[in-house]
RNA sequence: GCCGGAGUGGCGGAAUUGGCAGACGCGACGGAUUCAAAAUCCGUUGCCCGCAAGGGCGUGUGGGUUCAAGUCCCACCUCCGGCACCA
């Protein structure tokens, strides 16, 4: 195609014998958009301008405008290429990037390639291609497969975590996680140096597990200092349980183990061992983890999924006092209100105290069902701990209705009752949340009534829903049930009925009960059924005064049942639930707890805190569920870590100097896998020769250093890559301060900045967007990046789903070759059943966007992608609607361009008042659904005015032109030929968007419904801002309403100005 | 089990603040063009009764609020997603 400036460009005619030459047909649209997409990337048109650096050529024409950063998430180059599923969230931003543009914004859009990770790995194990060369051919035939759907990135942009210039940097912010530390007071991260300025003045004293004897900074030796030091830093090693799988010959982080514990990759087998390991303390940032998901505009249920897996709880630390001295056990509550009736412990089998705790021999008259059948504590202790290390997460979890645990021989003292407990170690307490230690208390909590069943422990009820706890009142406050006139039972009831009313307190219950012992003939006389003067509360959700829900009137109807005697024992001896037969977790009135009886749940957990923390015994405090992150992957095709171990097998940073640690080249790519869990882990770098074992000189001169064989896992790369777009040739920082100023904050607030549109599906809603707010967050507190968070509005788009069919055997079958014959689907001459489910490969049902190109044309793609719903939703893709959007750019091609000549057909007429007023309220309609993300509405419009406009024999420009910059941002090639065709300037992607005049919104006339009782019975017009009197008497006037109303009062008459007006009559 | 999201014609969906349900597209039916077909264009199309005029019923189910409910409230059903011994 010729290329001169504002000429017509006569392209090929379309090859259809007979048709119009210059008909919009598939084969037509693939000229063109071959055409248009080499004259993009010739001129640049999407090139961004940077204010600094590389990039800053042009910056001075934009400097004036506002930014826009539209990102979407960094995908994986996969080898098999795409399917149409995955871009729909990228042509989602590529429309709103151009929007952007064309009204007057500095657009940033950029892709990159998240390129490190398993698949090219494995790969290469089988093949022995390098994983460098299968990534980068991905790359490439991903590159290609976008460039043909016309997405505007600015190219220079594109990176690859793969790339050494990009993992240089990866690794260079690993160091400075490895080189801070969290200084809980300020409540930030700081520069590990002070706090080793603070060690060293003596102003901070170096406590916690490395240093036990607490002896002073100036006392300890160097060995001693860097282990303390090591222990504060952000990034650290840690000997802990973690997820191996032997059959990937690899760890896996908790987010990659499914819940049936098997690895999401492959679906191996996944066991737990405890392994030395780099982690990042993402839990010093849970809170602001937590509480800054307020600052961010995301979908709810994507924040309430991160709250979840934060997981705060609140509540209260606890000591129990272990009998003998032997120390005490710090336990972690929600429930401190029910410590009273706490009649065991227990705790994680790997708890450091089992050890100490655990005596020779078994106390006197240990039941048999406690020891597991061993000898001594110490055996069974030992075997207990093997059975559970044993245990797969697998069945780890499908054991948890079978509650297993030992007793340790120990007791412990209950700090609020005096009372003893047994000590015991279960599986069902895990070592990694809270202290690994509980308070066990079985009337209360499911877990541990079920373990208490069991191995017959004892309950003792501490909480009751109000009814039952004034039932418990009665009952142990009575002494001569025959007392009452008119028996006990109706008594019971009638004070039950009246204390509910009164509330919760039992300071009442004493007047009560007297006025219930003098009642001698209730109105009516005594009913058959005491419980009949128990109101009920038929909404029976949640408890309110004066009403008790059924579930507590059946409850109170057998406690009358069992007889005064048997009921008033069961309080009395608080086994209650025992005897109901199931624990009671909601919340209620204290009972037999001296300091909080009678108090509701929320006013006895605050009281019991402060009563345990006056004696000493605990305080407030607040967990989370999140763990620090697993940070090690015995992988190749990882970033490596800038780590090298001394001779006393500490870990040392390399230098910012001694950056990028490349990976070095092997001929074997495979980790040892093994089928046997216990198999010591093999990292393929290990087997790197003259690279694993080094001589450096590190500022003491040459030393042997021993590398770092584990790298990082996949989302180390994902974490920052979004920085590295706005900078991406920088090789003196991973990003220039002035253009990380100016593309994530511009002129916002540091805690309203970050991209202003981040793309992309709900699958990352906790794994990625959690782990890529803490490195954020780190770089925040360094004073590397100057917004709070990295993504201020978060998208998620939703799936296409697409017909899959299995066969007999449930067999997923290749879904292009199943037939439908009277309404039944056949493969292969097979019957098979057809569902539906997200598009890839293991549901054999991928459509890619090359075949839809070729057939239609990639803006006919895009439209339809757009088309099929609402951006956010899951919906099935359908082949058959596609040429529906085809023909629409075929009639709008028609509205604009002759079809014989190749001539634009715009007139210089103007266009009359009443397609003008249309036009603008179509602009104006598309502007709002465009700003909103709502594509397939705006489409619609276009549609519909365009419609509209085939009628007329003739298009004025004004409205020809509008036309072309509306579709510009949907289908921008057709856009683009089009706007050539009929004389535009330029290039149609960097024209401003069109503006609707605010005068010619408004209709002159309006079609308003009349309805007679609230249904429509005729229409009428009334003039534009008519009042209400107007439409009132347009809509009486109506012969058709005034023969329907005819012989009946009008009660009223409502009006809606503009919409319609409705008739009351009888 | 707990927490989220969603149910509208034959299909995808629209109705943004309680105000004309079904925009727009597909499909189907009828017509134009064609030797014929494809492609394209025009018209009809929620369901039921009726020759028609017209009437009735309709947004998962059952109740409620309102002049008016897809939209608000209560109870329930179904599907999809997340979490799951977290003390």
């Amino acid at each position: 195609m010729p290329t001169q400036p504002g000429s017509t460009s006569p392209a090929q005619p379309a090859r259809d014998a007979g048709a119009a030459p210059f008909r919009y047909t598939a084969g037509f649209a693939n000229e063109i958009e071959r055409a248009w997409q080499a004259r993009w990337a010739e001129a640049g048109v999407y090139h961004a301008p940077n204010p600094a650096g590389d990039l800053a050529e042009g910056f001075e024409a934009v400097a004036d405008r506002p930014k826009c950063y539209v990102l979407d998430m960094f995908p994986y180059p996969s080898g098999r290429g795409l399917h149409v599923g995955h871009p729909l969230g990228y042509i989602a931003t590529d429309i709103l990037a151009r929007y952007k543009r064309m009204t007057g914004f500095n657009v940033l859009h950029a892709m990159g390639y998240d390129a490190f990770g398993l698949p090219a790995e494995q790969y290469a194990v089988q093949t022995g291609t390098h994983p460098r060369v299968t990534t980068e051919q991905n790359i490439e035939s991903m590159r290609a497969q976008l460039r043909r759907l016309g997405l505007g990135h600015d190219e220079r942009r594109s990176v690859a975590t793969t790339d050494v210039p990009f993992y240089r940097w990866t690794q260079w912010i690993f160091l400075q996680i490895f080189n801070a530390w969290y200084d809980e007071a300020e409540d930030r991260a700081r520069p590990i140096a002070e706090l080793i300025e603070a060690f060293e003045a003596g102003a901070r004293a170096p406590a916690g597990p490395h240093n036990p004897e607490g002896r002073a900074w100036a006392e300890l030796d160097e060995g001693a200092r860097r282990r303390i030091v090591d222990s504060h830093r952000l990034a650290y090693l840690d000997e802990q349980p973690v997820n191996w799988c032997p059959a990937l010959g690899t760890v896996l982080a908790n987010e990659e183990v499914t819940a049936e514990g098997r690895s999401e990759r492959g679906d191996h087998p996944v066991y737990r061992r405890p392994m030395k390991q780099w982690v990042l303390r993402i839990t010093a940032y849970a809170e602001r983890l937590l509480r800054d998901l307020d600052l961010v505009d995301w979908p709810e249920p994507v924040k309430l999924m991160q709250r979840n897996w934060i997981g705060r709880s609140e509540g209260a630390r606890v000591r129990f006092e272990v009998e003998g001295g032997a120390g005490a056990i710090e336990v972690f509550t929600t429930r401190p209100d029910t410590v009273f009736g706490a009649t065991y412990m227990v705790l994680a089998p790997e708890h450091p105290l089992v050890e100490s705790i655990t005596p020779q021999a078994w106390p006197e008259g240990t039941d048999d069902r406690w020891t597991a059948g061993a000898k001594s504590p110490r055996r069974a202790v030992e075997e207990y701990r093997a059975q559970a290390a044993a245990k797969s997460d697998v069945q780890r979890q499908a054991d948890t209705k079978e509650k297993t645990g030992v007793f340790t021989g120990a007791f412990a003292v209950n700090p609020a009752s005096g009372a003893r407990l047994p000590i015991f170690i279960a599986d069902y307490v895990l070592m990694g949340y809270g202290t690994g230690a509980i308070m066990a208390v079985p009337a209360h909590d499911e877990r541990d009534f079920d373990f208490a069943r069991e191995l017959a422990l004892p309950t003792r009820d501490v909480v009751y829903p109000a009814p039952i706890a004034a039932a418990a009142w009665f009952l142990t406050h009575t002494e001569d049930p025959d007392a009452f006139p008119l028996g006990w039972d109706l008594a019971l009831a009638d004070f039950v009925a009246l204390a509910t009313l009164e509330g919760y307190f039992a300071a009442a219950y004493p007047s009560i009960l007297r006025k219930v012992a003098r009642r001698r003939d209730p109105a009516g006389g005594r009913p058959a059924d005491p419980l009949s003067v128990i109101s009920p509360n038929p909404g029976a959700v949640g408890e309110r005064r004066g009403v008790v829900q059924r579930e507590w009137i059946e409850a109170l109807g057998e406690i009358i049942g069992m007889g005064f005697t048997a009921a008033r024992d069961l309080f009395t001896r608080a086994v209650y639930w025992a005897h109901a037969g199931e624990a009671y977790t909601q919340p209620g009135v204290a009972a037999n707890s001296p300091p909080i009886d009678g108090l509701p749940t929320d006013e006895a957990k605050a009281a019991i805190t402060s009563w345990l923390e006056d004696r000493g015994a605990g305080e407030s405090a607040v967990t989370y569920k999140l763990r620090d992150w697993l940070f090690s992957r015995q992988r190749y095709w990882g970033e490596p870590f800038p780590i090298v171990y001394d001779e006393a097998g500490l870990p040392v940073a390399l230098p910012e100097s001694m950056l990028p640690v490349e990976l070095p080249e092997l001929e074997d790519f495979a980790p040892s896998a093994s089928d046997d869990p216990d198999a010591p882990p093999r990292p393929p770098l290990g087997r790197a020769e003259g690279w694993a074992e080094v001589t450096l000189d590190l500022g003491d001169g040459p030393k042997r250093y021993t590398r770092e064989l584990n790298t990082m896992p996949q989302w180390a790369g994902s974490c920052w890559y979004y920085l590295r777009y706005l900078d991406p040739t920088n090789d003196r920082a991973f990003c220039d301060p002035a253009n990380e100023r100016y593309w994530m904050r511009g002129d916002a607030p540091a805690r309203r900045g970050g991209v202003d549109l981040y793309v992309g599906g709900v699958e990352h809603a906790v794994l990625h967007l959690l782990y890529a707010r803490f490195w954020h967050k780190i770089l925040y507190d360094l004073g590397r990046v100057s917004t709070v968070e990295p993504f201020q509005r978060l998208f998620n788009q939703g799936y296409i789903l697409a017909p899959a069919y299995r066969d007999a055997r449930g067999v997923y079958v290749e879904a292009h070759e199943v037939e439908k014959r009277d309404g039944a689907f056949f493969f292969r001459g097979e019957p098979v059943t057809r569902e539906f489910g997200k598009m890839g490969k293991s549901l054999k049902n991928s459509v890619t966007p090359d075949e839809i190109c070729t057939e239609f044309g990639a803006d006919t793609l895009r439209l339809y992608e757009m088309y099929m719903g609402p951006l956010e939703q899951s919906k099935p893709w359908n082949p058959r609607d596609i040429v529906g959007m085809h023909r629409m750019l075929q009639r709008i091609w028609r509205t604009l361009v002759d079809e014989q000549s190749g001539e634009g057909r715009l007139t210089d007429e103007p266009a009359s008042r009443e397609l003008r007023g249309r036009l603008h309220r179509t602009i104006a309609g598309v502007r709002e659904d465009l700003e909103a993300l709502r594509f397939n509405t705006a489409i619609a419009k276009i549609n519909e005015f365009n419609n509209a406009l085939d009628s007329s024999a003739s298009c004025p420009r004004e409205v020809g032109e509008a036309l072309i910059l509306m579709l510009a941002p949907l289908a921008p090639h057709v856009a683009e030929e089009a706007w050539r065709r009929v004389g535009g300037e330029g290039f149609v992607v960097r024209r401003p968007f069109p503006v609707a005049d605010p005068d010619l919104l408004v209709e002159e006339e309006v079609q308003i419904a009349v309805q007679i009782n609230g249904k429509v019975r005729g229409r009428v017009s009334t003039p534009a801002g008519a009042d209400e009197e107007a439409h009132r008497a347009a809509a009486l006037a109506d012969p058709a309403i005034a023969r329907l109303i005819e012989g009946k009062a009008i009660r009223k008459v409502i009006v809606a100005p503009g919409r319609l007006v409705n008739i009351v009559a009888t």
